[in-house]
DNA sequence: TCCTAATTAGGACGCTCGTCCTAATTTAAG
DNA sequence: CTTAAATTAGGACGAGCGTCCTAATTAGGA
């Protein structure tokens, strides 16, 4: 890997973790600067600005992602256990889910209120998950639409599960509420 | 009223509007000099500080709330009636909760991440409908441990659907799963 | 080794930020 | 009316913002 390569792979972790721990908004370049230890003009030369970061950001974790559902796929042949899976990710992260919320809900949810361009940049990110479960759901035989439904129903049952963690510091909420939910999945679905 | 307050009250309106619709981080004091019309000098008499105002929205969105669910328990006897007509709430906000979200989840949650004292100012609005959910709970006679995971859940499920809805700008989502909520509390807790 | 391109450092700039201060104006009580 | 308090206007200030530019350093192929 070229040395640059290093460099922009410093820069996106770093500043991933400040938009997430603090948001976008609230996260200002001096910040990246003081969070990677690079130098000011370093950072410009391998992105123009902070949006181009968050291109690199969306990326990196799009790219996550394909890995952790093509994991999933080889790991579990049969879609509730996929389902499943999905859901204890929740438990995987609960510290960070009750310090600051979902990744994806808390940084797209804020571009959306009035930066369009970047809304539109992050959405993919919701894209993946929601197609993946819908795959799910194809599996087991719903109806293109229903499937879709179904899809849609779970992640917001996920994303309220984690709003409500945040927002109250609670996760013995979080790991009632998943319990329930994969209970739910094997009754519904199965 | 005196002259003052009429003041204190367009600022709060024109800053909850701007907190809301930009976010509060994004949301710059001249934002709101010149969503207001006032000087600046004018507003900083006022309120010191962003934060002041903050304090003062909240103030006035908690009596906003109070005056709501009051309205509500008068309007309807029936507890299962009166947790329908909190459903109905997001459909009554369809427009908003789609460009912008939840006025509560997104404050509390941008706010949560690294701003602990005006996250715990804002953290009232949120218990205010938490009470209110356990009281009807309570009303059917759920135990007070059954009632208030009753409650979170629900506020959980809103609040999902909230986000999937602001996320993916799909207002039928929203129509769609209201319906199914309300249907579910119907079924579960009548 | 040398040379060129890639990379890094950091200062200059104009702008906006939030805070503070002072003066002008309006209000309302006496 | 008068007068003091409440309210409003707006400029001054230093700090931090993001962007741009140039110079120094480094890396890697020829």
């Amino acid at each position: 890997m070229k040395q640059g390569n290093k460099t922009k792979l410093r820069i996106i972790n770093e500043a991933n973790k400040l938009f997430y721990q603090q948001g976008f908004n609230a996260t200002s370049f001096s910040n990246i600067v003081d969070a990677t230890g690079l130098s000011k003009g370093n950072i410009t030369y391998h992105f123009k600005n902070k949006q181009e970061i968050l291109s690199g950001i969306v990326e990196s974790r799009l790219a996550d992602i394909d890995e952790l559902l093509t994991a999933w796929n080889k790991e579990f042949p049969s879609p509730i256990n996929r389902l499943v899976r999905f859901c204890e990710m929740l438990l995987d992260e609960q510290d960070n889910l009750k310090q600051y919320g979902c990744p994806m809900g808390t940084l797209t949810g804020e571009l959306s209120k009035n930066q369009p361009a970047l809304y539109q940049l992050t959405l993919p990110m919701f894209k993946r998950f929601q197609t993946w479960l819908l795959e799910q759901f194809t599996l087991l035989n719903f109806s293109s639409e229903q499937a879709n439904e179904n899809a849609l129903e779970l992640l917001s049952r996920v994303q309220g599960i984690t709003v409500i963690t945040h927002v109250f510091k609670d996760e013995k909420f979080l790991n009632k509420e998943i319990s329930k939910l994969k209970n739910e999945i094997k009754n519904r679905y199965d």
